[in-house]
Parts: C-alpha cells; structure tokens; sequence
DNA sequence: ATTATTTTTGAATAAATGTTCAATAATTGA
DNA sequence: TCAATTATTGAACATTTATTCAAAAATAAT
C-alpha cells in the first residue's frame, strides 16, 4: 500500500562508486553524486542517510566485487596456487588495459581517511581483511597439496602479496610503462615458484 | 627600505606539511592551515599564492627531506646495498614506532589526487620518480661492485623496491603488528641476498 | 474512488570553503 | 625625520558544501 522506489540500488551503487572511486570521498560533492545517479539530494539521503552512507555502501559494493574476482579465478584454475597466480597476473593486466587509472577504490580510501577510529576507516580495513582472508583460505590450501614448499608460511606468503597488491595499486597511479608492469609481475611471482 | 617577513619560511612549510600529510590535500582547510602556521590567510596566500601553491612546496620539502633520509643511510653504509637495506630496515621500524600512522605524504598524495595532468599530480610523480632514481644509483653500484647477482637487473630490481615501499606505506595505514611488518620485510629483503 | 503510505522533488538552510584587499604596521635607505 | 616599500591583519566576498523538509506525485489496498 505504498509508492515504489523508482531507481535500481545497484545501478546508483554503480554510479556513485564510479564517483568515489575517480575523485575520492572528500572532492566527491553531493552535487555531483546527484548528477550522475539522478537521484535528487532528497532520494540519496532516504535511501543512504548521509554522504558517508551511500559512500559506505559503494565501499561494500566494491569489496564484494573484488572478492568474487578473486574466487572466479580460483574456481576456474586447475589448482589453488594458479587460481592464485592468476589473480595477481589479472591486476598487472587490469594496470596495463585501463586508460583511466583509478588503483584501488579501498587503497585509495585507506589512504586518503585520516588514520582514526571513524566509520570509514573501520569498514575499508574489514573489507580489505576480508580480501586478505580469501587470499589466505587460497594459500592454505596450496600449501596442503604441497603446491608450495613446506617451509614457506601461508600467513606470512599473504601478507607480504597484499602489500604487494598495494603496491602495484599505487604503481597503477604512476602511469607506468608495459616493460616495468610485467618486470614487476614477474619478480612478485617468483615468491610462489622456488 | 622595506619590512622584513617575519616568519620563517622552513616552520611554515614544516606546520603546514603535518596537517596536509595528517588530513591530505582536500580535507585540509586554509582556517586549520592559519591556525597550525599561525599566519593569517593574507600572508599566507602572499608567500604561497594559493592552496595549491602551499601544498606543492610541502610536497617539495617532504622529497628533499626523503632523499636526505635515503643519502644518509647510503652514506653511512660500508657499501651501498647495505645503505639500501637500512633504508627499507628503517621504514619497518618507523610503520613500528609512529604511534600516527600517516603513511607516506607522496604516496597518500598519487592515491588521493584524481589521475590526470594537474600540477600535483605531475610533481608528485616528478618528486616519486627523484626517488626512485636514487635507489637506482646505489643498485646499479651495488651491482658494479658485485653485491648483487649479476643476473639481477638494477632498474627492475628498483621498480619492484619502489612497489614494495608503496606497499610498505599502505600496510602502514592498516595498524599491522609487530610480527608481520617484520615477516614482511624480512621477504622484501630476499630480493636482494640471493 | 478513497485512503494510507511511501517516494520524489527541488528550493531553502546554515555552515564552511578558498580567496581578496584596503587598512595598518614595521622596516629600510636617504 | 621622512618617504618608500613591504608585511601583516582580519573582515568581507562569492561559492560551494552537506543536509533538510514541506509539498506534490505515485502506488497499493480497501
């Protein structure tokens, strides 16, 4: 017995992401969400009570875009440790393909939210565990099927490819060139070979 | 026949680095920049012209005072890979101790502002790849003299650094633990043992 | 058709933003 | 002392900001 909502939430999740994601929280206006979602300021705030509402939903949206990513290639490979591999290959293809470089919506934000107890800075860092926690299952398992050597630790294997991950999120940043890319890709890998 | 300023230039660009490093470029107001530099905006916009023209010489002080900061190690080396191990030992040691976890101010910078050919965005880079071109130095001397595998490309093995330390930065963000930073970096380092 | 309920609209609001500038103060050379 | 020159002050400016809300529109059930 009530009105429908005209808009579709993933679409103006979508939108507004793509306005985050380019320009940052802080320099993304409200104004500016509202021209690229058309949703009146009056819609947004219903649906997402604030800015850093409907800015804490893209940052949902984007992390459960990212894990599904990554467990596609880990489903389509033959084995963990090459699901894993071709992960991380894909980021280096990902950084060489796209014209416009954006990096990673949740290493931006990390990095651009003052370091605090804030809202933000607690969501980004539980996305970003999430992602690391995927990573890890992934390594676990290679390590299990002796995919790796056993005197390689899967926790410490993790943490030192996110860092990795970041690294290479803010080389995307940097224009880089296709030669260094695939230098850089290939010297990362070598972590998981020996 | 003229006053004198009566600030002093170093200060100022010392005060207004910390808010601009601590909040980054957007969320950083000229009234928080008056208070911490304590000039007011007029002297401020006439030794800087602008927001912008401040933060672009807070970039410049940070990249000096990072190159200072890599040439020291290098200097106070017995060779240069083991300057260049200091330095990445260092960074470990300062995600560790700085109870404020404010990353690195150029890196925070490349992520924040939006990709495209604005003055900051050029001179970050330009400040980003100075860097990078003194870790190469002391890499390709490093391989002159036999410290490194002849095998090992210098410029590639520089790059690959300079991601790790991006990483390194962005790990700072996260509040990791003693364990891990130490894991972590002890894993950088191989790239330069073997 | 009527009523109840929800969504949409978009103008209005108060606060904050970066920047300017005329007035004032301080210093220097003559 | 007196100009000349430069620095400092801080109120004022026009924008822009995030947010609100009363009115209008749309839907669904009775």
């Amino acid at each position: 017995m009530a009105r429908k909502a005209e808009f579709n939430r993933q679409e103006v999740l979508q939108k507004a992401m793509d306005v985050f994601w380019q320009d940052g929280y802080c320099k993304s206006s409200i104004s500016g969400l509202v021209a690229a979602t058309h949703l009146q300021p009056g819609s947004l705030y219903a649906a997402f009570n604030s800015k850093e509402g409907l800015f804490l939903a893209t940052l949902e949206n984007y992390s459960r875009q990212s894990i599904k990513k990554l467990q596609d290639c880990l489903d389509q490979a033959d084995t963990p440790l090459e699901g894993v591999k071709t992960f991380i290959k894909k980021i280096g293809e990902d950084i060489l393909s796209s014209k416009r470089q954006r990096g990673c919506f949740l290493v931006n934000t990390v990095l651009e939210i003052a370091p605090g107890k804030t809202l933000i800075n607690q969501e980004v860092n539980k996305h970003l565990k999430a992602i690391e926690s995927h990573l890890l299952s992934a390594l676990v398992s290679a390590h299990k099927a002796g995919e790796l050597s056993s005197k390689k630790k899967p926790e410490v294997l993790t943490k030192y490819l996110m860092v990795n991950i970041w690294g290479l999120r803010v080389l995307a940043k940097t224009n880089p060139d296709n030669k260094s890319v695939r230098a850089i890709l290939a010297q990362i890998l070598t972590c998981l070979e020996d």
